[in-house]
DNA sequence: CATGAATGAGGTTTCATTCAT
DNA sequence: TATGAATGAAACCTCATTCAT
């Protein structure tokens, strides 16, 4: 037990260690830096993920967890759909998916493309974007040309944002941001778009944005 | 003279490969892959560049060239702030410098920090951009309370998609985008933001987005 | 522990390898055949030493701490100057220095310039063989105009002596060069040499010959 | 004529700029800056010499006729052998052969080896230096017991000197090991040698030291 | 099990040589 | 004929992965 603890927590330590490095200096930090910074030797590194690819998955599986866990919780705690959406899409840019983009996305990620556990935890995060978006168009908040795909990509692109915000904007810019967008989405008062509302879908399968 | 000439070409071809196998495959394509895809030896691009980071630059420059061209194009040919914006926002989305962003941005590529030809085409866009938006808020399109730094961000954002859109959206999917953002930028009845407008200047020195 | 062992003594083959193949073959031989005749694969070698000129820098510090070694045994295990010197003009003939030159000498080789732990030994090098020197003159054995950068610059020459000379002369002619120098630097009836003695000091920094 | 003249021109500013440079930077500098040097293109250095083996010929026919000039004026000029030695012995140091022996001796060059120009430069050479030797036996100021290998030998080795000497002590320096050397070889009262006189047929052939 | 040394495949870069202009 | 651009073989070096301790 005492075991399983730490062999979960050194895993932990290692997840941490390779989501900071991939979004501070790439995909391709060397391993024995992760395993450096996690504080394990590569060997130890080695024996938990088997292979670079194996890391990446757990990585992706870790900030799609998150990601829904975003999702979900929004969609539960708020009392309105256009709360949800709004909480949901500012703490997403917390997240900083943007910078993990290649190494977390299955559409650009070949080794993750097929994973199981990876879907589920998409999907997951889908529906809760969706049934949040279903619920403020029920509400007239939000307008009705636009599809929980739309949405989905808007919400993406706002969290793909690696540059280095000067301190006193990290937190506002994006706030900003997202405020904006909203009042694009609100009910009163569109243009109309082109084409017609995308969906989820239309995406093609699981991806976070 | 004629080499000149072929020469010159030769070291388009190379930028033009770099540049889509960049996209493609990420900042760490092997170099053979890049001449052959120019279809020249290894040798011809060393010769040309020097090292992979004179490679970066070259792709660097090129496309901040184009977005400075998208730009000041937009400000001169269209009739109007509103419209100018629509189209350069629209249009900087094709250029997909999303995916090229590690290798590209100042900020995050060193080998590109302190380049003066870089500076400079980035300063020129961002006097363009910031033109166009004083015109759209002169014009009362355009609500106050935004900064050109914020609507930089938003168009930075717009254009960092390195998704594979299933053909036929790949055309739709950022105009709705763009429309969407457009509206929550309009003049009329907007929800008062967070903080104060943030300027270009705020965001530190010379990113594109 | 054990591992300790073992690396030491690869990296001690690594390092005696490499010297064979500067003599043999001079500074440009390709790390991987020193990798091979050290019976290591190329990592190990660039895990050791980091680049070729770390490879050349340990070279250097082995062969100049032989030379620190013959200098300061000669200096204590002979009962007077002119048998110290003798053999330690001899000895240094053995060492092969001479087809080193360029890789071992700090003059030549820049990557070699400033290293504290190489100066020392060719500091202790030359305070050895000015101590024979000195005692030499003092038993009134070695002439008085010379100094002891005028002997240091003689035995460096002596040892520089790349050619293969054919077996039978190999011991022979080294022999006969130094005694038939030593006859030169004798106190008898000496010719009066032009300008006045040079000292180490007087060759600039830290060159074994 | 004219052309004749000016090609040959070419052709001397390219062996000198070769020379010079391997002297400098040693036997592997790259062809196109010995070209450079030279004040001509890569493609005329090739036309001139088709490849690097044929320039380091070059070199070494050019040192090794600069030698024996030095040898056979040395003997034609000077009033006897002694002096005809010293001579000798002091303007070979200025040659600084010793920078380039990897490059222009035939032991070390394969491909120099079975050169036939260079073979009838060197046996000149040692001809020259056997004659002188011979006449210093026979006015009995050179000892009887050295060949003229040794003696070669000797010269050899004070040639071997790449170290930067101080400005002070670059002319100075070798004058006085030529005149301590000579003391050794001097005929009065000398120390019997180990072995038996050493010969330029002992040497193996064509070596210029 | 954890560690970090060893391995070698593969990417980067240089440069001798060729060849079109 | 002189030039310098193009080529590709070969050297350098890094790092994913394995394995002895």
């Amino acid at each position: 037990m005492a075991m399983r603890a730490d062999a979960r927590r050194n895993r932990d330590r290692i997840v941490a260690a390779a989501r900071d490095l991939f979004i501070e200096r790439g995909a391709d930090v060397p391993m024995e830096e992760v395993a450096h910074r996690a504080g394990v030797g590569v060997g130890t590194l080695y024996r938990r993920f088997g292979d670079r690819t194996a890391l990446q998955r757990a990585v992706a599986r870790d900030m799609a967890g998150r990601m829904r866990d975003l999702a979900e919780s929004a969609l539960a705690e708020e009392p309105d759909g256009w709360r949800a959406l709004h909480r949901f899409a500012v703490r997403a840019c917390t997240l900083r998916t943007g910078p993990l983009k290649s190494i977390i996305d299955p559409e650009l990620n070949a080794a993750l493309r097929g994973d199981a556990e990876l879907a589920a935890l998409e999907k997951a995060t889908f529906a809760a974007v969706a049934a949040i978006i279903e619920r403020a168009k029920t509400e007239r908040t939000l307008r009705r040309d636009v599809g929980d795909g739309d949405v989905i990509m808007l919400i993406g692109r706002l969290t793909c944002s690696p540059e280095q915000l000067p301190p006193g904007l990290a937190d506002l810019a994006p706030a900003r941001m997202v405020s904006i967008m909203l009042d694009g989405l609100r009910a009163a008062d569109p243009t109309p778009l082109p084409g017609s509302p995308i969906g989820v879908t239309d995406l093609g399968i699981g991806s976070v944005s």
